[in-house]
DNA sequence: GTCCCGGTCC
DNA sequence: GGACCGGGAC
């Protein structure tokens, strides 16, 4: 870090004077009401403001209230949250809810320390919720926040460590003003959403410039450090689509793999994009029929190859079939029913290039 | 196409 | 520290 004397109410004060003058017109701004900005806050997580808002209005629309949302179904949730990604956010959404209004009377945790304690509230989300909506002086570090903080002073800590993690929350918390915590919150994150972005940020029109230690050490582009070492799994999926009749068989995915909770069909994985990867009926041959477009779906951890064969099941083998889907845990789901299923991204497109 | 972005949980 | 998603910029 600059070990030069820092004036932490010079950089309070422009970031809040710079954030009056740009704040972002948002529908969860200029409400108090906790379960709004919870809402807000638990879909903004790894979420851009523009794709998030959509679905903001759905669930604000759909469930007006914590209790809407504490006597909705989790399948009915997933389904209004699909395709917005990282579904462990919409289960936790949804039996966090339930706490609040089964055993909290209806009433949020009022303080950080308590809003930690909800599943899916991290302490970014619990600093946010306790400023917003009660005033509580507590620094919110997201990504915006690290790349703020690392660029004006100056650190050099991987932010991806734990160890970064303190250290960009303790500085945030002796910046932050005790007086307008909140409005501090907002101007630290439009700050980085909108002037310090990742690329290309508007260095020339910023307040801050001057006392800036990456601008003035020409380190723009390397502040913050974040080491990525993710390495990425490559998988290959065949999906069986069976059909027989109007229904269809469809699998909700388990715990341990990705898209828990959703819908997607039977289906077999193979190392390679191996031609071999059949499904075992119990008896009767049917015939697959593959379908010739592939899809390959990126996620950030891995790239999936998916191909999917369309399996028609005569009406005279629906016991058979019915027999064969319970035991594998596979559901019959009727036409009309497949659109009020969650499902994932892929599963959407194919459906989609299939008329659906 | 390729790269980059982002909170919480286990 | 690694798993979890989808989209946007280039």
């Amino acid at each position: 870090m600059n070990t030069k004397s820092i004036d932490y109410q010079l950089f309070s004060h422009e970031i809040i004077q710079w954030y009056r003058a740009n704040p972002r017109d948002l529908p969860w701004r200029g409400t108090l009401d906790p379960y709004q900005i919870w809402l807000s806050e638990i879909i903004l997580q790894q979420t851009r403001v523009a794709q998030g808002l959509p679905y903001y209005y759905k669930f604000v629309n759909a469930f007006p209230s914590v209790r809407d949302l504490a006597l909705a179904s989790e399948e009915e949730v997933l389904r209004l949250w699909q395709g917005l990604g990282y579904y462990s956010r919409a289960r936790n959404l949804h039996a966090c809810a339930r706490f609040v209004w089964h055993e909290l009377d209806g009433k949020f945790p009022n303080t950080y320390e308590k809003l930690l304690l909800l599943k899916g509230v991290g302490s970014y989300t619990a600093a946010a919720i306790a400023s917003f909506a009660f005033g509580e002086v507590k620094a919110v570090v997201d990504g915006n926040v690290f790349r703020v903080l690392a660029r004006y002073f100056g650190i050099e800590t991987d932010i991806a460590t734990g160890k970064a993690k303190k250290e960009f929350e303790a500085l945030a918390n002796r910046l932050i003003p005790v007086d307008q915590p909140a409005e501090f919150n907002q101007a630290m994150m439009d700050f980085g959403a909108r002037l310090c972005t990742p690329k290309n940020p508007d260095c020339p029109s910023c307040p801050l410039q001057q006392s800036c230690f990456a601008y003035q050490q020409g380190m723009v582009k390397d502040l913050p450090v974040k080491i990525n070492k993710t390495k990425i799994r490559e998988r290959h999926i065949h999906y069986y689509v069976i059909r027989c009749g109007d229904k269809w068989v469809w699998k909700r995915r388990a715990k341990g793999d990705i898209w828990e909770g959703l819908y997607d069909f039977p289906q077999v994985e193979g190392d390679l994009k191996s031609e071999k990867m059949e499904i075992s009926f119990p008896e009767s041959e049917f015939e697959a029929k593959k379908i010739p477009k592939s899809y390959r779906h990126i996620l950030s951890h891995q790239r999936l190859n998916a191909v999917f064969s369309e399996v028609e099941v005569s009406e005279e083998n629906m016991q058979n079939l019915e027999d064969w889907a319970e035991e594998q845990g596979y559901q019959l789901v009727e036409e009309q029913r497949i659109e009020y299923l969650a499902k994932p991204k892929l599963i959407v497109n194919f459906l989609r290039d299939q008329g659906f």
